[in-house]
RNA sequence: GGCCCCAUCGUCUAGCGGUUAGGACAUCGGCCUCUCACGUCGGUAACACGGGUUCAAUUCCCGUUGGGGUCACCA
């Protein structure tokens, strides 16, 4: 068996979308196991929606999540240009072909009398109406615009077994003559994607499952083109968490994201997105953590799913943590400091609190940016501090037992957590105290907050000077 | 509405005629504990319904219901 080719083909009309992802994903991950080729084409058709910041936004997102192409643009490969309206003389080509093997015709009806033939009809037929096939057979060709219409057979079935739906077949009388070519000489999806997949030799088409429908009568153009037939994965759709389809405005309307740029600019590790979404729809036994390398391994399309399914944040949420945890404090601190950055602490690589600071708050984030949040009083002169935890916790019974943990710190040596460990808790033990009674109020006088890491290891990374001096200051 | 697809815990899913219907997230308890997490132990929770086929249906077939997709000179 030759080596598959397969693509994904994004029309630049906004961002990437998480779904977009999972479909560019899974071809990727099918040629990535099998030393297949991804190919990557724009389908720029659209005229009056796509816009090349859209390209650059979605090459963007395809580089960050790691989808590298091996033909496209800037790839280069065999069978470019890689972008529809550079291939204008293709389609031309090729549609000339299709009128002459029988397969589409020109039609001279003009979008104004179409319109009129359908409001012509009861109001509620008016979605029924079908090209009545009108210059199906007519054999002049005046000189006047027209487009290039498939000429579909009367009667029959077109059948064909789908990776993901199993056996298909859908009646030719369900489908109806469809524009293959506007009037300007610019194809539409249909034909456009066909001459491609033919041209740049895809054997293999997955996409979602709204091209479903597509798929017949673009069989019929293959066959009609003397082309072979590439096999069709129609991956089950991404759903947002209410069931409807994703759009960037549900998305906002149910609190998820949708353009793949939210991830990054959230702090998700590309590897947990790709784990996500390759899961969503797909599995392998009871695993639900995997390694980019483990996906391509493992990935196959037996278990791939064929039920639409919803979006949950939660999950996703979690996957997001389990990954940043797989990773060192070492790279979550070189992966952090953008983070922190944008908050406004601008913190060295080399500061030595960088490290152990990730390293406290690691089980405590799910992405990065609250991880950089939860970093916060590390690196800030002042920490910021919760008024309602102040209030709650820095007491005036509080107060004074502050003041003497800062004296009782300030004595340890060396400082580090074990030995304020020890410190802390024989003067505890002599003073009849117990942790409980002073964890919350120096928590917040050396955090601000009422939540944190462990006393002992906050007080570690903020060095002695920082940590009695926040705690004198909140006795004060 | 026509056409197409789909149907297992709230969610993502395993299951491919015979299982105490499994896992994960979420949720609820216990443990751990200076808070919050992490971790750990345990609980609640599903085969949409009705007919067939079969010795036996979650599993196969049909119907109903429900959900989704799609009906452009968009992709």
């Amino acid at each position: 068996m030759t080596r598959p080719r397969v693509r994904f083909a994004p029309s630049p009309t906004g961002y990437l979308h998480i779904g977009g992802a999972r479909t560019a994903l899974f071809n990727w991950l099918w040629a990535r196991k099998t030393g297949g080729t991804f190919i990557l084409r724009v389908e720029d058709t659209d005229q009056e929606r796509s816009t090349d910041e859209s390209v650059r936004v979605i090459f963007d997102s395809m580089r960050w999540l790691g989808l590298d192409w091996d033909e496209g643009p800037h790839a280069g490969g065999d069978c470019g240009p890689y972008f529809q309206m550079q291939r204008l003389d293709l389609y031309r080509e090729y549609a000339e072909k299709l009128i002459r093997a029988g397969a589409a015709y020109r039609c001279y009806c003009t979008r104004e009398e179409l319109e009129a033939q359908r409001n012509a009809l009861p109001e509620k037929k008016r979605a029924h109406w079908v090209y009545p096939g009108t210059c199906r057979e007519r054999r002049d060709e005046p000189d006047l615009p027209y487009v290039v219409r498939q000429k579909l057979p009367r009667g029959g079935a077109v059948a064909y077994t789908d990776l993901v739906c199993g056996a298909m077949s859908t009646p030719c009388d369900a489908m109806q003559d469809q524009v293959l070519m506007r009037s300007n000489g610019v194809p539409l999806y249909n034909f456009g994607a066909v001459v491609d997949d033919v041209t740049m030799g895809v054997t293999l088409v997955a996409r979602g499952k709204d091209h479903l429908i597509n798929t017949p009568p673009q069989i019929l153009l293959y066959r009609a083109l003397d082309a072979d037939v590439p096999q069709f994965a129609h991956l089950p759709m991404m759903l947002t968490p209410t069931g409807e389809k994703m759009s960037k405005r549900l998305g906002d309307q149910q609190g998820i994201d949708v353009p793949v740029g939210a991830y990054r600019e959230k702090g998700w590790l590309p590897d947990a997105v790709l784990n996500y979404i390759a899961r969503f729809g797909w599995s392998a036994g009871d695993q639900e953590i995997f390694s980019r390398e483990e996906l391509i391994e493992k990935f196959d399309w037996n278990h791939v799913g064929n039920h639409d399914g919803r979006y949950d944040k939660k999950k996703a949420l979690w996957v997001s943590a389990e990954h940043l945890r797989k990773r060192t404090d070492d790279e979550l601190a070189a992966m952090v400091l953008p983070f922190l950055a944008k908050r406004g602490l601008t913190v060295d690589a080399a500061d030595a609190r960088l490290v152990p600071a990730v390293h406290t708050v690691k089980p405590r984030a799910s992405t990065l940016v609250e991880m950089a949040d939860a970093m916060d009083y590390y690196f800030r002169d002042e920490p910021v501090v919760d008024a309602k935890a102040a209030e709650k916790f820095l007491t005036a019974d509080a107060k004074p037992k502050l003041a003497a943990l800062a004296d009782v710190v300030a004595a340890v040596e060396p400082f580090a957590e074990a030995e304020i460990h020890n410190a802390v808790e024989a003067w505890l033990a002599s003073q009849s105290l117990e942790i409980k009674h002073v964890a919350q109020p120096a928590r917040v006088a050396l955090t601000g907050r009422s939540a944190s890491p462990g006393l002992y290891e906050v007080m570690a990374v903020l060095g002695r000077d920082v940590t009695v001096a926040r705690l004198r200051k909140a006795s004060a």
